[in-house]
DNA sequence: CGCGTCCTTGACACCAGTCAAGCGTTGTGG
DNA sequence: CCACAACGCTTGACTGGTGTCAAGGACGCG
């Protein structure tokens, strides 16, 4: 036996998956592909055949705006999903692209459609996936609204902590964090220099540490109190006290392999 | 025959509904009852045994931080459902309130889950619905991070405009917008003075009216292109191009009667 | 070695938040 | 019927947070 996938851990919180569920769900991901950093998986307007996962690495949601300006609407993590809803909604109202190297499962339409017609745990795990999206952009939408920018920072970096370790990819107190400042500026709605002099703030602080594409959170209670942080939102069955997993990857890199 | 519900006029640019699957849900929506305006519906930590529907007037999903603000996420009209996802997710992990006086649908969830057992095309139909409130949410986001100020209260209008036409609740250029502005900035993310002076400005050019909870959206095609405003996100089928329907309801309400 | 990407820093302007007061409207009770 | 209170909108003054522009520096890659 082998240790389950990310999308397998995830999904176990949202449903009480069988053996048979697991499985059905890994055969699914079987057909991987390797995606070079910053490459577009989906474009805002097109109608795609195939539904993409994630298996390692980062990929981020994004709109472009007339004048320019960008804005990163979700970080993609191990285990999730980029396009689930494109089967009901037809037409894409938003791009996603890779952030880091990523290893991407494409799953054809058809295919989820069988899944969900027969297995209604699988059914109700999926549709339990997309929910747990929805309240993350309620809470980012909270962070921007109405927190200054160091405590929004710092609940960004709980809640990756958090969800990373859900899924396995976790190391310790620290976790791969591919983005650029330029792309974390364009996630929080801030700019590029006024994040950087923040996250000076948060290191002199001692909240977190951030150097090679790799972010370390010393205590995270310490900084889910700064920032406001609490789990609930993620709807987790077993709670954010789960032991980190012993055995991990190295720096930089996130997702089994 | 009597006009379709603003659930039904909605869903329907969501899935093929026939005419017994409108007749359904038109059973569903039969056990109304009025809730006075700035009451809670649902708490955050709740888990509520009914699903709520508007039917008519405004209500809205917010949650209150620690230090006393308050974030509203969503604005819900008449057409859109507080919480169906609580049935997947068990705990609400934010609150709703009404904002106006509003008619409220109880929904038992066994009925939705009947419904959704036995009717594809209306289990299609949800969740659609629910797609399109998550691809709000994108948009929100998007709106807060990186549109300024003038545009993102401009934004808003646009959406509710249209939104609000879809369920048969405008009145020529006009719809109901129950909302102080105090309600207003929290959901902009903004302080209450900002939004006041900009709402001036929005006044002085000549791009929205705004007294006696009702906005007027003299030219639309402006405020869209001055907004940045484009429908795609709502997913309707039939677009936005769709005539305001003749006969509506009279001034500072909205909803059927 | 040289170029590009990303991070960092300084200077400056201005958008936006806070505090505080005044005004208008509504509704309620004497 | 009037007075008062409550609420929401508006305004001014002031401060500080945040964006912009621009330049320098560190690092990695070809």
């Amino acid at each position: 036996m082998h240790r389950p996938s990310p999308l397998v851990r995830k999904l176990s919180h949202g449903a009480r998956l069988s053996r048979e569920d697991c499985e059905r769900l890994a055969a699914v991901e079987r057909d991987r592909r390797i995606v070079a950093p910053r490459t577009d998986l989906i474009i805002e307007g097109e109608e795609p055949e195939h539904v993409h996962l994630v298996v390692s690495g980062y990929a981020c949601r994004y709109k472009t705006l007339d004048d320019g300006s960008r804005s990163i609407m979700a970080l993609l993590v191990p285990g999730d999903f980029c396009d689930l809803h494109v089967a009901i909604l037809g037409r894409m109202d938003h791009s996603i692209a890779t952030v880091s190297e990523c290893e991407i499962v494409r799953i054809a339409r058809p295919t989820i459609e069988r899944l969900t017609e027969r297995y209604p745990t699988v059914t109700r795990a999926l549709w339990w996936a997309t929910l747990v999206d929805e309240a993350v952009l309620r809470e980012w939408l909270v962070n921007m609204g109405r927190r200054k920018t160091n405590q929004q920072i710092a609940h960004l970096f709980c809640e990756l902590y958090v969800r990373m370790r859900t899924v396995g990819c976790t190391d310790g107190n620290s976790f791969a964090f591919p983005l650029t400042q330029d792309e974390l500026a364009d996630t929080l709605g801030i700019s590029t220099v006024h994040l950087n002099r923040s996250l000076q703030k948060l290191r002199e602080d001692g909240l977190v540490e951030f150097q090679g594409r790799v972010v370390t959170v010393p205590d995270l209670d310490r900084l889910s109190r700064y920032a406001g942080f609490t789990a609930n939102y993620l709807h987790l069955r077993v709670l954010p006290d789960e032991p980190p997993v012993a055995d991990e990857r190295p720096r930089g890199r996130c997702g089994p392999r």
